[in-house]
This record gives C-alpha cells, sequence and structure tokens, in this order.
DNA sequence: GCCTAAAGAATGGCATACCGTTTTTTGGCG
DNA sequence: CGCCAAAAAACGGTATGCCATTCTTTAGGC
C-alpha cells in the first residue's frame, strides 16, 4: 500500500469523511486491489482508516449506486463483480456515448484543444511503438476521456466517468493481453483525422466502432489475478 | 399524503429498511410532493417514517449518488433543482440513449413486443384526442420505456431510468403546458412507422429528433407550484 | 423603529451500543 | 478419518448519544 491514502492533503474541512471514505474505496476498487468479489468487511475497513462504521457504511451506498459495489441483505458489501455480458452491455452505451461526445466536441472545442488531443495522440503512438503497455493505457484513456470532456456536457461527462470505472478493470486487463494492438492504433489515427477535420460524425461513427470491434468481441473474464499496478485514472 | 406509502406490501424481509426508505423518498421526489431546493430534515423525516436516522442518511447517500437530491457539508440534503441548463445537458443524453436503444429494440424485439408499442401508441392517440393530458403523458412515458427496455440491455435501461427520474417533474410540467402537442403526435406516427418497419437507423433518428425538438428549446423553469397529481411512473 | 449581536434551539456528522442473523470453529459421533 | 451439529465469534442492521456547526429568536444599542 504506497499511492493511495485518505486525506490526500485535499480541502480538508471543505468534504466530509464519508467522500474521503468513498474516494479511497474507489480508487482502491478501481485500481484492483481489491479482487471483484471480495468481501469488504465493514468493521475491518473502519478500523483499518480510523472512522467509525457509520461513514463506512454510508459509503457503500454510494459506491453501490456507482455500480461498484454489489450490497448483499445481511451479508454485506461485496466488490461488484462485472460479467462478460455485462461487459458488454456497459461497453455498449460507453460507444454510444463516446460517440455522441465526439459530435459535441467536433463542434464545440478550440483549435488548441484539438491541437492537445494530437499530442496526446503521437505521445501515445511513441509509446505504441516502444510497446510500452503502461503508458499506451494510460494516454489512451486520457484521449478518450478528453473528448468526452470537450463535449462540454456535464451529465455526459458524469455518466461517462461512472461507467468507465466499472469497466477500468477488466479494459487494463485485456490491454494487458490484447494482441491485436497495431488495428486499434490504425483506427485511432483514423479517429484522429475526422478530428482535424471537424467532421462530428464521421468521428462518432470511427470512435463507436473502435469500442464496438475493441468490446463486443469480448470472451472470457478469466484473466491473471495479480493486482493491477498503480496507474493515474485520468477518469476525474 | 394519500397514495404513498412506506412497506408497499412488497418483499418485507428481502429488503432493508434504507431501500424502502430511499423508495418512498425516491417516489415523492419524481412526483414532485416535495419542491426542489426543499430541505430534507433527516431527524423529522425520519421520526414520520418511524426509523431511526440512519437508515435516513443512508437513503440521502443513495439519492444523491443517483442525482436526485444534493448534500451540502452541514447542511443537509435537499432536493436537487435542476437547472435549465442541467435539463438541456440531460435531455440530450437521453436522447442519444433513447436513439440507440431504438437501434437494438428494432433488432431484438419480437412481433409481439412491437405490436404491443403500436397498441401503446393507439391508446396514447385516443387520449391525444380527447385532450387527455394525464393518460396522453403516462402513455408517452410508457411507449419511451417499452423502446427501452426493449433494447434488451440492462445497463443501458438502468441509465436512462436514472436520466429519466432527474427530468421527471420538468418533463410532466411542460406537458401540461406544451402547445405543440399535435407536432409531437406526429412525430410518434413516424417513429411507430419505422418501428413497424424496423428500420433501426431510422426509428433511432426521429427518436433523437423528437426528444431534440421536445427539449433543446426547453427555457425557463417557472411553473406553476402546485404539486404533481398522482401519475405512475412506469420508469421501473 | 430598525439593525445587529448574542444566546438558545435545532440540525447534521460521527461514534458507539445493542440485537438478530450469519459464519466459523470446535467437539462429538458415525 | 471425515462429517455433522452445536456453540461461539463475527458481522450487518438499526437506534441512540454526543459534539460542532448552523439557524432562529430575542434583546440591546444606535
Amino acid at each position: 500500500m504506497t499511492a493511495l491514502t485518505m486525506d490526500e492533503a485535499a480541502v480538508d474541512a471543505r468534504e466530509g469523511l464519508v467522500e474521503k471514505v468513498a474516494n479511497y474505496l474507489r480508487e482502491h476498487i478501481v485500481m484492483d486491489h481489491f479482487q471483484p468479489g471480495q468481501r469488504l468487511p465493514e468493521r475491518k475497513l473502519a478500523e483499518e482508516l480510523d472512522v467509525s462504521r457509520t461513514p463506512m457504511r454510508e459509503a457503500f451506498k454510494i459506491l453501490a449506486a456507482e455500480g461498484l459495489v454489489v450490497i448483499s441483505p445481511r451479508r454485506g458489501a461485496v466488490v461488484a463483480d462485472v460479467s462478460p455480458q455485462d461487459v458488454q452491455e456497459k461497453a455498449y452505451v460507453l460507444s454510444v456515448l463516446e460517440q455522441s461526445a465526439a459530435e459535441l466536441c467536433c463542434a464545440n472545442a478550440s483549435d488548441d484543444d484539438i491541437a492537445e488531443l494530437q499530442a496526446l495522440h503521437f505521445e501515445m503512438k511513441a509509446a505504441f511503438l516502444r510497446r510500452d503497455r503502461q503508458n499506451y493505457f494510460r494516454l489512451n484513456q486520457a484521449i478518450h476521456n478528453r473528448i468526452v470532456s470537450l463535449s462540454g456536457n456535464n451529465s455526459l461527462i458524469e455518466i461517462h466517468a461512472t461507467l468507465s470505472r466499472q469497466l477500468y478493470r477488466v479494459r487494463y486487463l485485456s490491454n494487458l493481453k490484447n494482441e491485436k494492438w497495431s488495428v486499434a492504433m490504425d483506427e485511432h489515427e483514423a479517429i484522429m483525422a475526422a478530428l482535424e477535420a471537424r467532421d462530428g460524425k464521421q468521428v462518432g461513427n470511427e470512435l463507436r466502432n473502435h469500442l464496438g470491434k475493441t468490446w463486443m468481441k469480448y470472451a472470457n473474464p478469466a484473466a491473471g489475478d495479480q493486482p493491477l499496478a498503480d496507474v493515474d485514472t485520468e477518469s476525474g
């Protein structure tokens, strides 16, 4: 346990204990420091974080509403286990959201915004050429999130972020073993070209197709059980 | 206080107090029995419902995560006030979701499903001809929700339901004063025609345009302050 | 008579206590 | 040696208590 601690020098008095606990748990779940299906005993976690059970329970409710944990009656909270069907369904919604975000992005973004996206794209390409999966993944996420962010639609941004977190683990694991790397890279090239041309419809379609291809065929969960490394989420 | 009470003969032992309280509050908020901006004092509400403050507070957290209430530090929970900008943004996302739902619906629904949609459509048309706004609204909602439901995508269904609840009040109020009723009706006719032809893209576009027209121009909140009548949500 | 400040009431945040259920452990029997 | 049952420990659900902050009301001064 290195990087993640509670009270991260944030506005200490502005938010309550519940938010801090919820953020802490969210980070750990998203980063896969807790395995899916793992129980989250409120007493134990509460004393680990030096809080009472009350804020811990309230944080569970928040995370449950966000789809990151599941609370069973009389059996408490467990880390949500995303089934293959869930992945398909959520990924589909994600692709739809990003498609529309791309359209709005083309209409709203400034030239500087587009330039920044291109810069990130070339950084990602560099990581790709170096076979640097870690940074490739990070930059890939950053680009997608940036496009959504540039849509300017806060509701869209929030829903996308929530959904994106639910898929973070499986997306990361997939990135580690995905062989068809160059295909995804080619698609990203096409996306960037359409973005530069400000062709909203085109970007949207490319993006949706891109996500569709990457995730529709999602097959078995299996996957290794080693925790993920500490990588920035960029999903704020 | 007539229609809405807690323990609605539901699976009494299956779900906890928190869920019952949350459902109770959700219904009242969606049905506009609580005004936007109104404070929700946990002590008072708790003793009204004959529960302690603990489940009440946990219910607040759930509703906050769903966007129905806002919790300010040291000032407690208030019913979420949806600004005109919020309405535009959320309505846009809703239209995108329904568009994709329509496409999936065309691909997945059985002929009986489509027939049922048409039946609802004609019921709605009857209500339209009778200038029966109450039933027109109810059936309109039912059709939209049914289309989403027929998409078969649970993630999509859930997100749509959550977002839809956030807009229920404003949608209902708008229905009461919207003059361009016949336009909406015509668009629904077109939607149904495309649905019968199973033209997914076409249905999606019509639907998105339909919602866009209805909501993009949303101007001022104002609106009367009388509570809404008791109408079935159909948003389960 | 109005504005302001201080005291008291109310409210939310967090901790803890109690109870019933669930899970685990252990001891006895097959 | 393994399986099952009973007891004990653990755990979640709810209620309640205490404290700090906020809101309200009232009393004093301008």
